[in-house]
DNA sequence: CCTATTCGATAGCCGTGCGCTATGGATGGC
DNA sequence: GCCATCCATAGCGCACGGCTATCGAATAGG
């Protein structure tokens, strides 16, 4: 079955009258006179009876009319969706962020952007490292913000934007709260919140291995706003970054000797070309001056 | 854009590979290749990001496939529908009656035919002359029969089965029911139900003009039955055709002077090729005794 | 009744386009 | 480094959809 000869077929039933189908489809009679015989033979059964005056469904083309109408529809109405797609608006740009990334950071520049693009749309994903790899990877996003990713997958493009140290968060009501700084060793019989969800969290614990610094009691959390929400609670003692949200209620504190440090990448997929916004947005992030990020 | 080319992409949809949808689509890769790079260019954007390891579809392909699926089922479950159509049955027999014609008539000569062809349905359509003139012109109906349908349409093939008379009818309980015969020019004051539905009465009314009878008062009634139920409370007088079902409550009286009579054909559309069981079933018509057909 | 017209079917020709094979370039795995 | 895999490209042949011309049948009109 072909698209034509349904095409075809759907003239005639609407017409009813093979001529003046054919010319309403743009082609000679005989033409469609064949195509309308093709289909009836590979249906194996007639559509029509052809009564000059009075050309009219059978019963059987009565029961093929809506499906074959439905065919075509779909077709056209694919069509259709695609040209409006095309013509109605710049394509939204997806923005995959680790869930360690204050969107703060970025929310200066996208502004910027949406008033060089008319009409774009933003659109953000967040995720883990693996997570975001996999957004990257399936073109669910354009670009990604986040910490390193490992060698999740080869095909990345990755540009380092700024650097900042974690720091040690604890409860304004907290014990430690009033000290000016904290060595980790002291911080054995504290219960720690830790950041399952960071990028960085597995080199981290490796890092307090080394020291041989083991802690009896723990918390696990799977977002940046749970781990405040936590620490906010005084439910224990947790790490985070510089740049991340201020609170009134957690006091931040250096760790001493041992330099805990990530560095957030800008991603993108290489050799895939990306659309305009998304170039643009990369060009910003990398030109920026990320010194007083954190502040 | 051409079914192939939907074929095809759906295939690649599913399979993410092109070399191996090609092979499934039973094709050459290069010609599956060509296909959709074509139908990406109707469409105006990528369908897929080749990505040798990773082929996958773009939004845009995401957005689109849903609306091709549709076009392809309806199209595969056209074929469906038709073979089931044409292996599963005998194509049902389409029967027009008159609303004048006792399908008692006819019954014995139906059971005879589906035992002759397994599985036959058969269905019946019911109306006036007109009616019945478009049953047959637009295929709704196979066969018909009915009293004369005039010039209402020029094709139809058509072959007298009986001629019977028309009989007064009247209430058991009413003055004439112990009358054995009457004279038109009695009925004068009589109120009569009129048999608007009949294909006959247009002539009957000619007949009764002829000979200078007027009615005082009368009813219009759209059915034989709705007929009989009047005669069977009184409501009137009227004349039956001697096939039309008895009842008890009802006497039948020869009209005396006036040769009211009609003939019942059998009717079928000119050249127009018929389905086995109405050709059988007008053969077994035609070779039919009718002579008590009306006991 | 004869002619003109309309409608769909048929015959036959032509050119596009879909199929094919062969091959290349790029990438990933052993 | 070599092979395997994957998609793109080049180029060829033929099938098939397009066309014109014409016919036969049936209707409409004078």
């Amino acid at each position: 079955m072909e698209m034509h000869q349904v095409r075809y077929f759907l003239a005639v039933a609407r017409i009813l009258n093979f001529t003046r189908a054919a010319e309403e489809c743009h082609v000679a009679q005989p033409s469609l006179t064949r195509a309308i015989k093709q289909l009836e033979e590979e249906l194996g059964a007639d559509l029509f009876r052809r009564e000059r005056n009075f050309t009219h469904l059978t019963e059987f083309g009565q029961r093929m009319l809506p499906l074959l109408q439905q065919c075509y529809d779909s077709a056209a109405s694919a069509k259709q969706l695609a040209t409006t797609l095309k013509t109605g608006k710049v394509q939204p740009l997806s923005i995959a962020l680790s869930l360690t990334i204050n969107v703060v950071l970025i929310i200066g520049y996208l502004t910027e952007l949406v008033r060089a693009y008319k009409g774009l749309e933003i659109r953000f994903l967040r995720g883990t490292a693996s997570e975001i790899s996999e957004f990257l990877k399936k073109g669910e996003a354009d670009v990604a913000i986040a910490g390193p990713l490992g060698a999740e997958w080869g095909r990345l493009d990755s540009w380092p934007l700024f650097s900042e140290k974690l720091l040690l968060a604890v409860n304004a009501n907290h014990p430690l709260a009033s000290s000016s700084s904290v060595d980790p060793a002291a911080l054995t019989n504290e219960c720690v919140i830790w950041r399952t969800f960071c990028e960085n969290a597995p080199d981290f614990e490796d890092r307090l291995k080394e020291k041989n610094i083991a802690f009896t009691q723990g918390h696990r959390t799977y977002s940046e706003s749970d781990l405040l929400a936590m620490l906010e609670a005084n439910l224990g003692i947790g790490v985070l970054p510089e740049s991340a949200p201020k609170s009134a209620k957690i006091k931040r504190l250096p760790l001493t000797g041992i330099g805990l440090e990530r560095t957030v990448f800008c991603y993108a997929v290489a050799g895939r070309q990306k659309p305009p916004p998304a170039a643009s947005l990369i060009k910003m992030l990398r030109a920026a001056d990320w010194t007083h990020s954190a502040a």
